[in-house]
DNA sequence: CATCTAAAATAACAAGTGTTATAAAAGAAT
DNA sequence: ATTCTTTTATAACACTTGTTATTTTAGATG
């Protein structure tokens, strides 16, 4: 009947999602692209009607692509929310642009922060059952003081200026929860 | 001899300040400035080399302005850290496009977050010092965890998910100062 | 008032952007 | 093999950017 397509709209979302998390998501032009797909400019419009639709397809490809993340860290922390600074400080370090996309950066129709991090699996839900059944009084409160925390040294990742191992980022997490509970080792 | 200048080179930075304040530091152009300096693109390159050399004068006018706004700010809290937390989230909430060019985004040649925040006035040595006379046996450490806190709440104020009043921003802080020394009051 | 010099305005260049009109090509169907 | 349809490539449009060449203009000096 016609013609076969040969660049795809999985070919067109992988190379604009590599491209994110290697140059930035600022850098994803239709001309860029297309170069790095080795195309024209021509079969990224006939898969999607604009950029915004691609780039609003990487912007979701990058929330299930942190998710993914999260649910595959090692969980090897006892108190609530450390394996969750554990995941998520390791994303700030290891992919840096998509963690600005999705944490930092305040772009149109853009999924919160909290919807982001929670997921389909629950896992700020999880955190604060987990701190409930451990005896905290306010886990909710809990939730936020320790997100400040975690979001703060995922933040300064960014900059450079929070470079801890991943003992040391352990240590201060499990740490900082005996403290906002009141049981400071010190 | 010749013309007189009508346009000098602080009409060309408060313009360009200005606008950083007021649309952010990335709408900085050289005919969004002229257009709001009531001239042509010509008089910025009369009295700057390029472009960069107007971006880092603006840059430097807002780590100066921070500076300022720091010092000014009332200083209400007791607790080591308190006041430096109230008057850097203030100022991500007041002055949010400044605070992203001072404490986000990562651009060539700049100071450092502690340099900015430190300043000439010494600012975070004084709150170390402030915290070793009260018995905090290790303030550095302190510093780093406040100041994690500090600009993960800021970070927050920015993306809209921290959004606490003046006064439960200040009880969070001195707070967390608490916990942190081991003195938590639940 | 005429002249001269520096400042400002105008216009252009080269490079980039999203998007679209047009032309070429590939390949299935007849 | 020819036809036809869809995919792809090529070019172009309109807009933005920094920067520079050229022209105009303001105003001090003689």
């Amino acid at each position: 009947m016609a013609r076969k397509e040969s660049i795809t709209i999985q070919n067109i979302l992988d190379t604009a999602f590599s491209m994110t998390r290697e140059e930035g998501f600022i850098n994803v032009t239709a001309r860029k692209v297309a170069a790095r797909a080795g195309c024209s400019t021509q079969p990224i419009f006939r898969v999607y009607k604009n950029m915004d639709e691609l780039w609003n397809a990487v912007y979701l490809k990058a929330v299930s692509f942190f998710q993914d993340y999260y649910s595959l860290y090692p969980r090897t922390g006892k108190a609530p929310f450390s394996n969750m600074g554990m995941a998520v400080i390791a994303f700030a370090r290891e992919e840096r642009n998509l963690f600005e996309l999705l944490f930092i950066s305040q772009n149109v129709h853009r999924k919160s922060m909290y919807e982001v991090l929670n997921g389909d699996a629950g896992n700020v839900v999880y955190e604060i059952n987990l701190a409930k059944s451990l005896g905290c009084t306010n886990p909710q409160e809990m939730f936020m003081k320790m997100w400040i925390f975690i979001y703060g040294a995922a933040c300064m990742t960014l900059t450079g200026d929070y470079d801890l191992s991943d003992r040391e980022t352990m240590e201060l997490l499990e740490h900082s929860y005996e403290s906002f509970s009141g049981n400071a080792a010190r």
